[in-house]
DNA sequence: TATTGTTATACTCTATAACTATA
DNA sequence: TATAGTTATAGAGTATAACAATA
């Protein structure tokens, strides 16, 4: 992943006045010193665990589904977790399916990363106001709907 | 690219109240139908038209530093252009680099872009007031530093 | 020596299609 | 027939390392 970002002396064009642009130059400096800095885990992976930790025994699909990827693709990122000794797999009373669950280790290391992430969003925050905070909060979900 | 995102009914844990993820879920609502809709153009290549356009003849090497690549990616990034005819390379004084500019066709189909893209920020920004808008740039502002 | 553009190569993330075992 | 998990495969998008031309 490139750091620099000099954005330096350019001409912008119409680029500053689009939210899409200025969204995902937020994102990727929120992203910059997260990104591998979290127990070696991407944002998206300690994702998965908040969710498995919030919704123990759910399915690959369910989890898929929430997180917007095909099943496929879910099948490499819970073999990550379980090849880490963080997330187990057990098969359902439907046997088609795998219901997950952190295991031990998994809920001691997400409980390290959410001490993490709480210090690194007060860094991020640390910019904002605690009522800018919650403004931006609210107008982020105006527009995800 | 998916597009359900149904997270009905999901306990959501410590997500929702994390900056980074809800930046990432409002940049893939704002992504969403603007991604493959504009002249065939991702957003990202859209942003090369716009940068190179407002800096005619900015070299790869400038151009790769401003978005943040490494310019042996941007090599491929600008041979796509180029082949659709839309920016032309041409040898700069110092004769180890490369000149950007559109072409006429560039310049046609930047000019039909922005005006697509207008569109689309109205339809995202409908769900903002003017001042609600304004403030949740400004806000990202302060993020992204 | 240093820089620009380029190529070869590889890595990450993701999807689609087809398979299997179950339902 | 339909669904869950899996595998094989492919396509974006990106980077690193090495090279030739030029400074």
């Amino acid at each position: 992943m490139p750091q620099a970002v000099k954005r330096a002396s350019l001409a912008q064009g119409a680029l500053p006045g689009l939210l899409g642009y200025r969204l995902r130059l937020a994102q990727q400096a929120v992203f910059r010193d997260f990104a591998a800095s979290v127990q070696g885990l991407s944002p998206g992976r300690v994702g998965l665990l908040i969710l498995i930790d919030a919704n123990p025994g759910i399915t690959q699909s369910r989890l898929a589904e929430a997180v917007a990827r095909d099943r496929s693709t879910m099948v490499g990122l819970i073999d990550l977790l379980e090849r880490r000794g963080l997330v187990e797999r057990r098969r359902g009373d439907d046997r088609r399916t795998n219901g997950l669950w952190l295991t031990r280790s998994g809920r001691r290391l997400l409980a390290r990363a959410l001490r993490r992430i709480a210090a690194h969003e007060r860094r991020i925050a640390s910019r904002l106001s605690a009522a800018e905070r919650r403004r931006l909060l609210r107008l982020l979900g105006k527009i995800s709907g």
